[in-house]
DNA sequence: TGAATTGTTATCGT
DNA sequence: AACGATAACAATTC
């Protein structure tokens, strides 16, 4: 659930505790989530000093101070917790990891979806990954360049982390939304107009979930308020905020899609059908 | 009880 | 062969 503004969110919030922190302890009780291993990860980082904590798409990353990286993505339920918070008792903990200042990194998973990965490489490690949407590298060129070489759907192309990185089921069907565009629309029908429309939305969209610190959604990640601003994901069969028409679920992929027919018509400028 | 939930990957088809 | 579409999978909540 967690998509690249949550996780951007935790990073921020996490980051004046643990960076410049040394790792005393790292522990694992779900072995099968951790990468190579979980005494890989143990010897990658117990002993290290966190020397910046970031993001890559929706990786959470922990720069050490030798150089290694330790990676942890949330995927569903995925949570990051802190063990001394008052008055919040954490559920499903995984993993985690002792602090030279004697706090305890909670890794929290009530699915067990969420992954902890520990590389001495990390660009091989993330080589697969499409460029970061919010960078000044990610133009409308940087688009459109994506776009054209592929004839996929747009929604399941930008679900695509290989395509772009960070985008979830959320924040894909808000921007389709915003720029107007039908989320079956083949991907190398675009004009540049709407790839420059498609490229605005994506930032803006994404932004905004930051400032507004995610989106919260049931009691996997709580503390955001997008959910407030979101216009059409999860509104079916509420009037546009646009143009009052009521927005239609459609499965595209296994995945909830969210639309207006009538803002993201499919036949654009250059699309068709049939 | 089973439907819904998501990102990733394996597999099948074109 | 390369790409696109689809299914499977992890495990839990409501």
């Amino acid at each position: 659930m967690p998509e690249l503004p949550e996780v951007e969110t935790i990073v921020r919030r996490c980051r004046p505790r643990v960076e410049g922190r040394r790792i005393r302890a790292f522990a694992s009780s779900w072995a099968k989530n951790a990468f190579p291993s979980v005494s890989h990860v143990r010897r990658g980082v117990v002993g290290r000093t966190v020397t910046r904590l970031g993001r890559r798409a929706k990786f959470i990353v922990f720069h050490m101070e030798d150089g290694g990286h330790l990676l942890v993505h949330l995927r569903m339920s995925g949570r990051l917790e802190w063990a001394d918070q008052p008055g919040f008792r954490p559920e499903h903990i995984r993993a985690h990891w002792d602090l030279d200042d004697g706090r305890r990194l909670l890794f929290c998973d009530a699915r067990k979806f969420g992954r902890i990965v520990y590389t001495r490489d990390l660009p091989a490690t993330t080589a697969a990954l499409g460029p970061e949407p919010l960078e000044p590298e990610f133009t409308p060129r940087v688009l459109a360049r994506i776009l054209r070489r592929r004839r996929r759907q747009l929604k399941p192309l930008l679900l695509d982390q290989t395509a772009i990185a960070g985008l979830g089921n959320i924040y894909t069907d808000e921007a389709l939304h915003a720029a107007g565009l039908h989320p079956l629309t083949r991907a190398d029908t675009l004009s540049d107009v709407q790839v420059r429309r498609l490229h605005a939305a994506i930032r803006r969209i994404l932004r905004l979930a930051i400032r507004n610190h995610g989106t919260t959604i049931d009691w996997i990640y709580p503390g955001g308020w997008m959910q407030r601003r979101l216009r059409v994901y999860g509104r079916t069969d509420e009037p546009c905020c646009d143009c009052g028409t009521p927005i239609v679920a459609l499965r595209v992929g296994q995945r909830s899609t969210h639309f207006c027919p009538r803002c993201q018509p499919l036949r654009g400028v250059r699309g068709r059908r049939h």
